[in-house]
DNA sequence: TTATATACGATAATTTTTGTCGTATTTAGA
DNA sequence: TCTAAATACGACAAAAATTATCGTATATAA
């Protein structure tokens, strides 16, 4: 199964709540947590990523919580995949060093080449695709 | 991490294997496992799964083994994948019966749309290349 | 000073993927 | 007809990755 995580999805939901929000209340994972059905503390930590990215940025106290430093039509889901520290990597050697420990077969390999083009495809499909672009209005 | 499992790298170094080598000598998975460092019971099994689904053909026996139905050139990647009983499925919910079981977000979400569309395009890409295309000559 | 936030390391639970075992069946050739 | 070498396949075990939780620290508005 080729899938993405529940964090990249956890997130995309959560920038995409502060998107909408940011501009009547500050929006805490508290809340985002609850409207959205979202495990609180994993929420948090995704956040905390966005945050150390320069994806958002936090404001702690009473009161406190998230709002955008891009806005949904600048940020790619690229970028919210490597806030995340995950990546597009579709065989254990499509990376630049990888070694004969990542794989027995790297030095006379007939598949690493054309797996490394499609992952970069891949990527390019995920960098053309907004956050603004990756959520419709609710009806 | 966004990545294609074991199982499909296995089939396509497989398949390649018996494309390439088919006319010379009847390929077994013995000797496919052995060349390729790909651990027997499991290649067997996904080469039976090719088997089931009309990509190669087996002929069991001594001096049996395995060879193409379909040639490299008009074997997609995609096909391969619904081989092994894999799928391209981004999210919970991105398939076409999906219930609040699946995901309690379904009836007023506002990503299925757009991951469902990029999956198409994934879908597509995978479909278009072929395992001709997918390896490439030894050097 | 208190209530309500974020920050973050450690660990537990769950799910998925990968690998192994055991047994049955098939078939060519000595 | 017997044996060796092959595929077929269900059940299970091990390992890895993902997802979720816990505990504690820190910040800040009122």
């Amino acid at each position: 199964m080729i899938k993405i995580s529940k964090s990249v999805e956890y997130s995309i939901l959560a920038l995409k709540y502060i998107a909408d929000n940011e501009k009547i209340t500050t929006i805490s994972s508290r809340k985002i947590s609850d409207d959205m059905n979202i495990p609180y503390e994993l929420l948090s930590k995704l956040l905390q990523k966005m945050v150390r990215e320069g994806i958002i940025k936090s404001q702690q106290g009473k009161y406190g919580g998230y709002s955008m430093l891009i806005t949904a039509e600048k940020l790619n889901l690229l970028r919210i995949i490597d806030a995340l520290d995950e990546k597009v990597q579709l065989t254990n050697c499509t990376f630049d060093k990888a070694t004969t420990d990542d794989c027995t077969r790297i030095d006379n390999c007939a598949i690493r080449s054309p797996f490394w083009n499609l992952q970069n495809k891949i990527n390019n499909l995920f960098e053309s695709i907004t956050l603004y672009e990756l959520t419709e209005e609710k009806k």
